[in-house]
DNA sequence: AAGTACGTTCAGAAAAAACTGTACGTTGTA
DNA sequence: TACAACGTACAGTTTTTTCTGAACGTACTT
């Protein structure tokens, strides 16, 4: 909080109560972003927070252990929701949240969809050479030569689709999906 | 599998073993769809399956419980990545895999994301009422105000970026989003 | 109408994940 | 150089989630 003594105590109440209702909402559903309620909630708080925090501040309003607030914010930090502050001559590390949503929405992808496509697309791909390599193999066996027909299309479609994939993401990280849906209400 | 009698055991072990590959690779990274490893797993299997199954076949070849394979494949569908299959006179059950990928990713945000936009953007507008109503109690309290009009900045800020996001996940919804990126490679 | 096969509910067991306190290495300070 | 404060690794505990088997209700079959 700002310079909170000089807000009368239910005053206070309020905002925090209002702060507490998003912050509640956010942490449940921020398992979206793969990530536990309680650094939802972390999130959340530091998101409201006016100066960036340290782990201590952040254990004690989150009355949970500074260790569980070190491996949060890593977490956070992994997905770019949080950054770390440098601050001249202070002793301890300070955090702050991200604040573009958009920003946040499109490093989500760049980062953990990117990295699931490119695991997948290793696998379809030995998995399809294989496949063909039995192709000349099995010459001459229908039945055999069906099913590895049936399971290259399938794994081609699938190649198909995350290259579509990456392409999308692209566009999220150059920014140029908002020609196609803009930021201000058109 | 199809006629598999009529496949050589060498072959169809290569064959299963490429599936394999790939049915692991799916599952592993399934959780983005925020389901389990093992519901994954079994979404693969389904994915290269010739026929549709039954839960007794899901469980036999996952070798897994009956109950698992019941509430796994709810899950599936509940994310449209499974549909039932009505099959005459059958007694038992059976589902097949959305084999449509881009759809599977259009379903999952109309279902998933829309969801959390929704309970998200009700705690924000309820804040933000309140917050504008301190607004008019603390008239004069310059500190009290100035914390207020940072947090509805915050809230409106993240209340546009919903507004976007929906307009976003209709694009997915309607199709629009392959005029951006279209499923041909340009 | 009785019997059988099916999917699901439910309670408990097993497995996985989150959380904590202690201990350690590092860095800045006296 | 010794000291103090910080962040994190690690092992153990608690909590949550996943998985299972038995029991139940339903619907088809005979």
């Amino acid at each position: 909080m700002l310079p909170s003594d000089a807000v009368p105590e239910p005053h206070m109440h309020t905002i925090l109560k209002a702060r507490k209702r998003v912050i509640e909402a956010i942490g449940k559903n921020m398992d979206l972003y793969g990530i536990t309620q309680s650094v939802g909630h972390l999130y959340g708080m530091l998101f409201f927070s006016e100066k960036p925090m340290t782990l201590d501040e952040m254990g004690k309003e989150m009355e949970m252990s500074k260790t569980s607030m070190s491996t949060g914010v890593r977490n956070l930090l992994d997905l770019k929701m949080v950054h770390k502050v440098w601050e001249k001559g202070a002793r301890k590390d300070l955090y702050e949240a991200e604040p573009d949503w958009y920003q946040t929405f499109a490093d989500y992808f760049a980062i953990e969809w990117r990295k699931a496509v490119e695991a997948n697309v290793i696998a379809l791909n030995r998995s399809s050479a294989e496949l063909r390599r039995l192709q000349e193999a099995a010459d001459g066996e229908e039945a055999t030569l069906a099913i590895i027909q049936s399971d290259l299309d399938k794994i081609d479609s699938a190649l198909r689709y995350y290259e579509w994939l990456n392409r999308f993401i692209d566009t999220l990280e150059s920014g140029d999906i908002y020609k196609l849906v803009p930021k201000d209400k058109p």
